[in-house]
DNA sequence: TTATTATTGCGAATATGTTGCAATAATATG
DNA sequence: CATATTATTGCAACATATTCGCAATAATAA
């Protein structure tokens, strides 16, 4: 199954590259100027996770974000990597710190989601 | 507003204590021999949260699970600690490895949820 | 025993994400 | 350039998780 390029999958990866952050369906829709239909956000969306071009997270309010991977923008992140969740702007960055763990034995691993959540240092400082 | 003791309480309380894992409002549902509605399990359940008697975990698939905090048994567990979630027997299991993270400055620290995802000890033995 | 009000059940509402299907459009081929 | 192939889209419907309003019930206090 070839891939083909539409305005779609452009705009999708417009957005999360200037954002340079993690985000959700109803954000991307809300960035793009163009009208695209939900499900088809969710399939490209999907399409660039299989692909390897996108990650998902899983926040704690049980909402997927996307993000690009590894190298969203001048620094590398490593391949298991923190995210943070800001309750204020409601946007998710990466973190470039490694989640380091360890399994007892005969676990085997297979994804790590990792969300710390609150407040980030725009909002915070925002509160003074 | 005072707490009152109900059946259902002490039946979903009962659950989580002998499963010793965390679960969702579905699998509590099934577990338990009375008839509860689900939106009282999760009220229930949430009530448990606010007093500090559950702890909430989401998982990548974006549902909530509930666990007894801290003693869940024996081995008490670090206050942010791991979860791992079985993808094959679906239950999420707290670790007893504490989550070392450091933020940037000026981030503020509200909530961690960390769930490691794979194939635990029994599921990968019953492959072999 | 009675009054107060936390808790419950029910139905409906909301939100997120997926899917089937027919229509559209990107690419390859002649 | 014209046409065939099929990936992609839009739409509507569906599935599932969670919440909410409201009236009825039941746990506790008096």
């Amino acid at each position: 199954m070839k891939r083909r390029n539409t305005p779609t999958k452009e705009a999708v990866l417009d957005v999360l590259i200037t954002t340079g952050k993690a985000m959700s369906q109803d954000a991307i829709e809300r960035e793009i100027d163009i009208n695209i239909n939900r499900a088809t956000i969710y399939r490209v969306l999907n399409r660039f996770c299989e692909d390897g071009i996108l990650h998902r997270i899983v926040a704690e309010d049980g909402k997927q974000y996307f993000a690009m991977c590894i190298n969203c923008d001048e620094n590398p992140k490593p391949l298991y990597h923190f995210h943070f969740r800001c309750i204020k702007c409601e946007t998710i960055e990466c973190l470039p710190k490694e989640v380091n763990f360890s399994l007892p034995k005969d676990y085997l691993i297979e994804n790590v989601n990792c969300v710390l959540s609150g407040v980030c240092k725009d909002c915070s400082q925002l509160a003074i």
